[in-house]
RNA sequence: GCCGGGUUGGCGGAAUAGGCAUACGCGAAUGUCUCAAACACAUUUGUCCGAAAGGGCGUGCGGGUUCGAGUCCCGCACCCGGCACCA
């Protein structure tokens, strides 16, 4: 102690400060470290021990989860842990409520930030990424977060990531059975094949098939494939991307760098295969339905049709067309193909075929040069400019005709880069009547336009008339009759069905499903990642490792920053830096055939791979022989009644993530579960999005943050070093200068409080901006609720053996009552007032009873487990407060003894009475029309009606 | 452009199921304690009129349903998020 007391220590020096709770917080936090007190238990395996182990068939159980971070090099700010404190909150509410509860974090380890800040600093990313996970281990362990620490997983550990490739090894391993709906071991496939049950693509007996050739037909199949194709290259990054890795700018999500379209042999996951499934299982999930949409949206389900157009001049060329309008068929006045259309070369011609229209040919001499100019056009526009210029279609005649199956008309045939390789077939039948982008284009190319729909909306049914095209599903088709099918008169459903039927019919077409959801691109030209447990023969042939050789760790190398390039420079192509150590790369391995020469895939999997599972290895994180005993995935994560796909209770993170990790992590669990390794088919029962916690960013005239902690408010302006700055509410964060720690504030107040503050500062849900001068007012709630269990003079216990009043007993079970509900319903900042409202009551009590202190310590034990811990523990009991039982309210308690019955004038208040709840709605009205109040309001106005409802309100409606 | 969410005091927010608008907290004002300040504690605090009693007005804007609307319906404005030439 200090010579320098201060008067409110001398006169209080048992008060409730930062420093006591400094005390408390780190002395509970050893003590459940040693006891192991968040500890669940397993039905089997080497983690059966734990807290409240015994009974774990009588006792239901509760997984909640969060969305593990990122171990950043800049720690944790305070909003970080918000979704954090709330999980921990819920999960210490349902430990006192009986349940077996498993919660625990882990870290999402490998990925770009960490190989960017390894390379500017020239450390190891295992040393950078250890350091940080070490520092938010210790951050977060100073909040009291309850956490199952046998649990916790690395992604970035070899006993982790040994897993990581095995499942990739499954999904090689596997194919999609469209007949079963599910995915199957590949040798069910092969077996088909050997028996002749299924053609090889050129017809001939699978044992005449080299190998090399098999496993080419098998690469057409497996889950997990590399192709050729057109990947997003990011030479600034020096990698390829996911779609959903690219903004809608064309540029990377991380670092903001163009993205270029580049034909690389890459990996990818069949991921498209699960997209019906992916859809429809999301119906049975308790999630927002904001993100199911999105999903939804994503994988962007449309029903349609496929429709051949044959070539004019070459019969046996047919343009593949997908379209959701096959009703409007008649109406298709000519083709688009996405300018990189295969068959463009072939259909050609040597020059403009008789009478071609000025505007059709770019100016070109013939069609081959236009089309060759309008390709290098096309190719050279990036995304950006291709959106700028959305409105504006351009495009060029092939010079070829195609043949409209209905009406037997001869259409020209474009290209134009409104038309998209990647989605559908990469061709369209236009039909400019009925479609604004047709519509647009027509217009500019002078092309004919047909009105096969009947205008609803007034207009005339000539097109050269309209301003844009007609679109509705009400209304009649007409003028679409023709050669054997006649679709007038017919509303647009009815025609699609029939028209659908018909094409079928002639075999040239048929109902099919398109989606927007492509293939998963998988591999990535980066060092930190997982390698992949792939080796390639002398025949380029790729042969999975077989679980004995897992994991293949990642390997020491010179240089582990990747090649990047100029960022605008398109003509570059990717170096992996695992490449440049040959002595890895270069192995000879037996894979069961004797000891022959591999060379290593030295591409690494994305940062997903390893968040796309991590809750399946929270179950079994020591496991060495399998990814999880069956057995406790089946009882922690295994379908029940109410989660027809099973998966963790209850899963809380950012929205950040609605498609990305959500959508891979329910890939792979489908998969795995197809495969028969799990009981459960979908990861997250229930999700919950956490909002954000935002922060004002000053800037100064030149739009340059300034620290927030420095600028002061005068009149409602702000001012930094005596400068005006500006104040608009953004991203908490290092670099706008607004970072609040939670350090800070637990070094002010203490970790209950900030716990409190976070939890109280508005539904979960929403976002809000952070106010360290509000944080205080938690602060005081911890020192009323000290100060009513704790006599701050003597630092004894203050409490009386005495019964306690009725009001006291209502105020109690109230806030029982309202803290169960709110709790078991996630919304925690009503439960802190009501929590609140209990320590203010209990405030104006001058002695406060036991019984009523005892069960205060247990409600406010979820939301600060510190303070509660400390006081139950003076309280007079031996165990800890984390498995004492959650108080039960009584009934009779809950409910006021009176009510206050509010009377009504036309709908505004004039009197109240305070009557028993149980009044009947005669005696109610009785007593209204008798008040004083009322009776003067009244005046001499009759009654027209009276409106009961007993007991809280009466309406009166005079005359 | 399309889809989704939102708008309540000076601020964060509360309001089962259409029934007392503003719970709880911050801030502010006043007081107690103190030499003083801070802390803590107590009281007040939507707004307008009024000395008070009391009254008028009030949940983004305009309308509607209803005895009664923050809540339901129609229209509009603004803000935030997602998708975006998806055939």
């Amino acid at each position: 102690m200090s010579e320098t007391h201060t008067a409110a220590e001398v006169a209080a020096p048992h008060r409730y400060t930062a420093a006591l709770a400094a005390d408390i917080e780190a002395r509970w936090q050893d003590f459940w470290d040693e006891h192991g007190t968040y500890e669940a238990p397993n039905p089997t395996g080497d983690l059966t021990e734990g807290e409240g182990g015994a009974g774990l068939a009588q006792r239901p159980k509760k997984f909640v989860m969060d969305m593990f971070p990122y171990p950043s090099g800049a720690g944790l700010h305070v909003g970080h842990p918000l979704g954090f404190i709330a999980t921990d909150v819920y999960a210490r509410f349902h430990r006192m409520t009986g349940h077996n509860v498993l919660h625990t974090l882990g870290f999402d380890a490998f990925g770009l930030p960490a190989e960017q800040y390894a390379v500017q600093t020239g450390t190891h990313p295992r040393a950078s990424t250890e350091a940080n996970i070490a520092n938010m281990r210790r951050q977060l362990r100073r909040l009291g977060l309850g956490h199952d620490k046998r649990r916790s997983v690395e992604t970035i550990d070899p006993a982790y990531y040994k897993w990581t490739q095995w499942i990739f090894v499954q999904i090689f391993n596997s194919w999609y059975d469209p007949e079963a709906r599910k995915a199957r071991p590949i040798d069910t496939l092969v077996a088909q094949f050997e028996a002749g049950e299924r053609a090889t693509p050129d017809g001939r007996p699978w044992n005449a098939l080299s190998a090399v050739e098999r496993a080419g037909v098998l690469g057409e199949y497996r889950l997990a494939y590399a192709s050729d194709a057109p990947v997003n290259w990011c030479p600034g990054l020096g990698t390829v991307l996911a779609n959903e890795e690219v903004t809608a700018e064309g540029r990377s999500e991380r670092g903001n760098y163009p993205v270029f379209k580049a034909k690389l042999r890459q990996w990818n996951m069949r991921i498209t295969t699960y997209a019906d499934r992916l859809i429809e299982d999301l119906d049975g999930l308790d999630w927002p339905e904001a993100i199911k949409l999105q999903q939804r949206n994503w994988i962007g389900r449309s029903e349609g049709a496929r429709v051949d157009f044959p070539v004019a001049a070459d019969g046996d060329a047919k343009i593949t067309v997908f379209t959701t309008r096959q009703d409007t068929l008649f109406g298709a006045t000519y083709m688009v193909l996405a300018p990189e259309h295969e068959l463009v070369e072939r259909i050609v011609p040597a020059a403009w075929p008789e009478g071609t229209h000025d505007v059709w040919t770019g100016g070109y001499a013939t069609p081959t040069e236009a089309v060759a100019a309008y390709r290098k056009q096309a190719a050279a526009k990036s995304d950006v400019e291709r959106q700028a210029e959305a409105k504006d279609k351009t495009g060029v005649f092939t010079g070829a005709y195609a043949t409209n199956p209905v009406s037997g008309e001869q259409v020209p045939v474009f290209i134009a880069d409104y038309v998209l390789m990647g989605y559908g077939t990469g061709a369209i039948m236009a039909v400019p009547a009925h479609d604004s982008r047709d519509f647009a284009f027509a217009r500019a190319f002078e092309l004919p336009m047909r009105c096969v729909v009947e205008p609803s909306d007034g207009r005339s049914s000539d097109p050269s008339t309209w301003d844009d095209s007609f679109d509705s599903y009400e209304a009649k088709i007409i003028n679409s009759s023709g050669a054997g099918v006649a679709l007038d008169g017919l509303v647009v459903t009815d025609a699609k069905a029939k028209i659908t039927e018909w094409l079928a019919k002639r075999g040239i077409g048929e109902g099919t499903v398109n989606f927007r959801l492509r293939d998963w691109l998988f591999s990535r030209q980066r060092y930190w990642g997982e390698p992949f447990p792939i080796v390639y023969d002398e025949d380029g042939v790729a042969h999975a490792l077989p679980e004995s050789m897992l994991p293949l760790e990642l390997p020491e190398v010179e240089d582990y920053s990747p090649r990047t390039f100029d960022p605008d420079d398109a003509d570059t192509s990717p170096e992996t830096p695992l490449s440049r150590n040959e002595d890895w790369v270069n192995v000879k391995l037996d894979l069961g055939d004797g000891p022959k020469q591999y060379r290593r895939e030295t591409n690494t999997m994305p940062n997903w791979a390893g968040s796309c599972w991590y809750e399946l290895r929270y179950l079994d994180p020591h496991n060495s022989d399998r990814l999880v005993d069956p057995a406790v995935e089946q009882y922690w994560m295994g379908p029940r009644e109410g989660q027809p796909s099973g998966g963790v209770d209850l899963y809380v993170g950012g929205q950040e993530h609605a498609v990305l990790h959500l959508l891979y992590a329910r890939f792979w669990s489908k998969v795995l579960h197809d495969l028969g390794h799990i009981a459960s088919s979908e990861p997250f029962h229930k999700l919950f999005n956490q909002g954000m916690i935002q922060a004002y960013v000053y800037r100064d005239s030149r739009r340059i943050a300034v620290p927030a902690t420095e600028v002061e408010e005068r009149d409602g302006a702000y001012y930094y070093q005596g400068q005006q700055v500006s104040r608009v509410l953004g991203k908490m964060g290092k670099s706008l200068k607004n970072a609040v720690t939670p350090d800070e504030i637990c070094a002010e107040y203490g970790a209950d409080t900030l716990r409190l503050y976070e939890m109280a500062m508005g539904p979960l849900d929403v976002s809000r901006p952070w106010d360290t001068r509000a944080v205080i007012g938690q602060y005081r709630l911890l020192q009323r609720l000290w100060r009513n269990v704790v006599s701050e003079t003597t630092g004894e216990v203050s409490v009386v053996d005495a019964e306690p009043d009725e009001a006291t007993l209502r105020a109690l079970h109230k806030a029982i009552d309202g803290l169960s509900q709110d709790l078991a319903h996630m919304r925690f900042n009503t439960a802190v007032a009501k929590l609140t409202e209990l320590n203010n009551h209990l405030t104006k009590v001058r002695e406060v009873p036991r019984t009523v202190a005892e069960s205060l310590v247990l409600l406010t034990a979820p939301l600060a487990p510190h303070i509660a811990e400390e006081l139950w523990r003076m309280l007079g009991h031996e165990t800890s407060v984390v498995h004492a039982p959650f108080p039960v309210a009584d009934p009779a308690y809950v409910q006021d003894e009176a009510v206050t019955c509010v009377v009504q004038l036309k709908g505004k208040v004039k009197a109240r009475l305070e009557v028993p709840p149980t009044i009947s709605d005669e005696e109610l009205e009785r007593l209204a029309l008798a008040d004083p109040a009322v009776v003067a309001a009244l005046g001499d106005a009759g009654i027209r009606k009276v409106i009961v409802r007993a007991p809280k309100l009466v309406n009166i409606v005079p005359a």
